[in-house]
DNA sequence: CGGGTGTTTGAATAATGTCAAACCGAGTGG
DNA sequence: CCACTCGGTTTGACATTATTCAAACACCCG
């Protein structure tokens, strides 16, 4: 991994709520997430739209099956946010220069892959309430797993109950009340951009968490 | 892709409602989808199932973050399917000497999340009738692209309707009466194993493809 | 002290799930 | 060739879940 240190263009710091980038551009570079939360999305035609995945520092941002076409979602700050830029045109050669690095990043592709099932199966097998607590329990993990199993239970929350609906594919109405349950059922208090875990195997349960693909 | 050739196993033939593998192998082997139909899915502990994805000719299965990690998913084979058979182990190796081919899978793999993607914006965000418009329209573009614009609007159909319904996560029942309304509208009909298609244009508004992503 | 964004709640409505029964066609064994 | 079963489809009545519309509320920020 130092040998991208080499072939990054520069580091960039964004606000919360400033697009990394948005559906139909092309773009030039590829973004290393360094810290901060960023949402990818897609609208539909609808109006409504669909949260496809929520960014912790680690991830990659800005790949596309051809380098050179359009993307195809958006990518939003959450929070203030910092990311590591490299040249999007580097990027064959370099695969083509450090083999290793191919594999690392087929690697990631597939991550994303497994990653994208599990919420697409959250989306499309679960009652409501399994899915909201899915997704935060979801999120709580992989925090968690960053910092290193610092046993806190309490982190701060810059989701709205309107980006957990379009996350899940439910109304924020009906979030409010489905996070008025879980209070109800002490398994996690969401307040005052606070996420507040309760009951860990309570959760585990509701949500069946099975696969540790946390990472 | 010829690289490849060489470093195949062998074909191997399997009949419909066989197992290519199932959640918690592990897999000595990659594959490449020569024909037939294929469904990616996962079990959740209510019993219920969710296609993942319907794979056509041309898919690479199989592959997973860690190689040697149990798979996360099954593939059940829903026709006849042909497939070719690479040796797990020899991929790292295989990647380091050909680096194009790492840049190719890359690719491939970026596809695979985009049809991902496209899959749970379609689950998450649209309506009942909508999400099988779009589930049976992207399947026929997918086959009629593949042979190449064959003018034909009728084609062999092997999904069940329960399938679909694990597909867009509904239940059969009711992906029983979303077909007849699509019938009663004369945009689709599905009977016997086979599926027509009356309506393009008026099937592509009300699924609201835009993107072109076909491949 | 506004004004805006996000949250909370209620009542009415629409979409989807559940249960149960009938039906239909293909394959099978008598 | 017929009865039979079996998986899949179709339909109805009803229960549950989620959406919509509307209003009140809370909080932060200028």
């Amino acid at each position: 991994m130092q040998i991208l240190q080499e072939f990054k263009t520069c580091d960039r710091i964004l606000p919360a709520h400033s697009h990394l980038y948005r559906a139909g551009e092309r773009l030039n570079d590829i973004y290393n997430l360094l810290s901060g939360w960023v949402a990818l999305y897609r609208i539909l035609e609808s109006g409504r739209r669909q949260i496809l995945q929520v960014e912790l520092s680690g991830a990659f941002l800005g790949y596309q099956p051809k380098l050179v076409d359009p993307m195809l979602h958006s990518a939003e700050c959450i929070t203030d946010v910092a990311v590591c830029v490299f040249p999007r045109k580097a990027f064959p050669d370099l695969l083509e220069r450090h083999p290793v690095l191919g594999l690392k990043m087929i690697g990631m592709m597939s991550q994303d892959v497994v990653r994208t099932h599990d919420h697409l199966t959250n989306v499309g097998g679960r009652s409501g309430m399994e899915r909201v607590a899915h997704f935060l329990l979801n999120i709580y993990l992989r925090l968690r797993h960053d910092q290193k199993a610092q046993g806190c239970d309490t982190l701060a929350m810059p989701l709205t109950q309107e980006m957990i609906g379009d996350a899940v594919g439910l109304t924020p109405v009906h979030i409010n009340r489905i996070l008025r349950q879980l209070r109800e059922r002490r398994l996690v208090i969401l307040q005052n951009r606070t996420l507040q875990i309760l009951d860990l195997e309570g959760l585990r349960r509701l949500a069946e968490i099975s696969q540790l693909y946390v990472a």
